[in-house]
DNA sequence: ACCTGAACACCGTTCAAGT
DNA sequence: ACCTGAACACCGTTCAAGT
């Protein structure tokens, strides 16, 4: 066998990443780590990702954030009875109400993110103006003008939407993460959070169900304002 | 004069580190670039920092998420005019309603995070039990419970009001980053958003504003609801 | 206690070379 | 076109040593 066409892509050189940040942390995901698990010359992957690891960076967060790609799977995973080698026909069109749609959108999105939290802070620097990106504001703003919301206001509460669902997945990984062993706990400057912890451990907390009903509260406070600002 | 004691202090090294930060950007935070700024080997850092870069970074959240510090020098660029050489007062207890306290929480902390925003994938591993996290949260349950919420549904609200505030800042952070030259233009695809962005060019957003009306929907939808989930 | 200086085990990336 | 291998300029961190 030779040793060159090792048979790299980008979307396998990018799954093996999102493996090792998955596996192993962010702060691990090394090219040479990378060309190691991949079988190849760490070298190899400039090949494919000329601009270095930023590129490389930029691919692992488009890709966590294809919603087309998510669906398919999830769709796949659904219709595996259906075993005939057509292509995944063109999506049909959503015709659900608007709320629906976004709530969807909403859980799709953070599934997404949550899966690969040892990526969130790559999302973080994610460009507004990718075509995923792009794709998921046009189903907020058809959905928002559905909903009656007109001119700037869609903008606003598209902006809204994607950052509270950001935000709530970080603030989940925070919540959830291991805790300093120094860490102060709450004690009488703080009465309120003791009085409502001891009802409510935080390891006891359903972030499935906190989630949605931010999301409702979201939805609900953008809906309702007048069309304008 | 001797070369040790260089009057090196956790305080002068964080606010140094975060000048490099603001300027350079965090990729160019390195412990050399840091040791020179402060005109001492990179090595000193460690003695102030033994658990070395992490601690380092965990110091720079807890002082940018400062809301103590932050009021406090607001307060001495206002009170200028009266230079006595006492200490700053204990602070008074904010009388306002509750919407107005939260409202100018939401402004300070999404102040001090844009003022630093080479620092915002740091602010993502932020601990929720550091004690200037407890404090904010305190302050959001105390009002929340002002608002008339109860139980489960006081947390969740804080959360959600956390998770906006960041998110915001993120989402803001990205619009205003400089755009890819190779990005794709919104075209037929998208029509709301080409619609939409013909009134409003996205380089015109006014984000205070959006950032308001996107605060004002999440406090009103989140008050609105019954008081339990 | 506080800082120095050399050293170690890594990094990302460039570049010429191989097939 | 696709990959290798050596090399360069860095990193974070350890450790013994200085004062």
């Amino acid at each position: 066998m030779s040793r060159n066409n090792a048979g790299l892509s980008t979307e396998r050189i990018v799954t093996e990443a999102l493996h090792i940040i998955d596996g192993l942390g962010l702060g691990k995901l090394t090219m040479r780590r990378l060309g190691d698990a991949l079988q190849v010359e760490a070298m190899a992957i400039y090949h494919h990702f000329p601009l270095g690891k930023e590129q490389l960076f930029d691919a692992i967060v488009e890709f966590i954030t294809d919603a087309d790609r998510i669906r398919a799977e999830a769709a796949a995973a659904d219709a595996d009875a259906e075993p005939d080698g057509t292509e995944p026909d063109e999506p049909a069109p959503d015709n659900r109400p608007w709320d629906q749609r976004l709530r969807s959108w909403a859980a799709d999105y953070r599934t997404a993110l949550l899966r690969h939290s040892g990526a969130l802070t790559l999302i973080i620097n994610r460009r507004p103006d990718t075509e995923p990106a792009l794709r998921a504001l046009e189903l907020h703003c058809a959905a928002f003008e559905e909903a009656g919301l007109r001119g700037a206001a869609v903008l606003d509460a598209a902006a809204a939407l994607d950052s509270y669902v950001t935000g709530a997945v970080i603030h989940q990984v925070r919540a959830t993460s291991i805790a300093t062993p120094d860490a102060p706990r709450p004690d009488g400057r703080f009465p309120h959070v003791v009085a409502l912890r001891a009802a409510q451990s935080p390891d006891a907390v359903d972030h499935d169900a906190r989630f949605g009903a931010g999301l409702d509260a979201l939805l609900a406070g953008v809906t309702a304002a007048p069309g304008h600002r």
